[in-house]
DNA sequence: GGTAATTCTATTATTATAGTAGACAATAGA
DNA sequence: TCTATTGTCTACTATAATAATAGAATTACC
């Protein structure tokens, strides 16, 4: 499961996409219109903005952006980004792999082949879609 | 991401699986082929004994097997049941539907679309595969 | 300087997870 | 029938992750 944190994240990112050239973002908008706790969405923003992912500006007409074009930010990049991975165990991940904890080594272990494929999969649908795309309804 | 037991529990399956046919297997064995805390285990087969999915006997020359042939559990099955949903968020499982909290209607909600379709991809894999085979190494 | 905004450091409450303890119940075989 | 062996059940505990809040500090525009 995705934390709720990460959904935060999600929306808001996908808040600003639509916002995007249109200057800075107030937190309070983006907390407004997407349900987001206020206060938890600075911590939210804040480690985006510390990830390089958005930029903002202090004082007055102050807010969020983001950092990149939205076709430049996708789906996939983001789950990493507040996740640390797409995958469904520590070892299946591709980016950021761990053994995980009693488990069989590796080549051993039937379950880690299977995650590795759950994995590519999801990250086939994650990073094919960008903040700029609407999601579409479904594959056929 | 799947959680320890989740993942003992899939490791204690195949193990069932690979034994199928031959008699009650006892914990032990399977705790220390697996890697996987005895006493923990008991908890987590005690979880499949009564889910249907493991038959027991207690005694002398007791033990667990598979209560289904190992061709009629798919992965998917084992995941749904001991994790709840395949799905990355709540609202995106089709068999344990939840809305998730703090979020928007989700015929507005972008991420929920989007969600469906990681789940369904994760279906399709899951699904696939039983326990009687062997996890092919990849997908081309 | 005042106001509106983000930023940072700490803290808290709640829940989930992983694992253990120990008494109890059943069974097969000697 | 005794006993060793094996699973079952209830309860408990420790640790970590998660979600969220508090409040002071900083920045920037007017």
């Amino acid at each position: 499961m995705l934390s709720q944190k990460t959904r935060y994240a999600i929306r808001a990112l996908q808040h600003l996409a639509d916002q995007y050239g249109q200057g800075p973002v107030p937190l309070t908008d983006i907390a407004e219109t997407q349900k987001i706790p206020a206060k938890f969405l600075t911590v939210i923003l804040s480690e985006l903005s510390r990830e390089g992912l958005v930029d903002t500006q202090r004082g007055r007409d102050g807010g969020y952006w983001l950092a990149l074009s939205p076709i430049d930010i996708s789906y996939g990049d983001i789950v990493r980004l507040t996740r640390g991975s797409l995958a469904l165990t520590p070892c299946a991940s591709r980016f950021a792999h761990e053994t995980c904890a009693n488990c069989l080594p590796e080549s051993e272990c039937r379950l880690h082949r299977l995650m590795l494929r759950v994995r590519d999969e999801t990250a086939r649908v994650l990073d094919g879609i960008s903040l700029a795309e609407p999601v579409p309804l479904d594959v056929e």
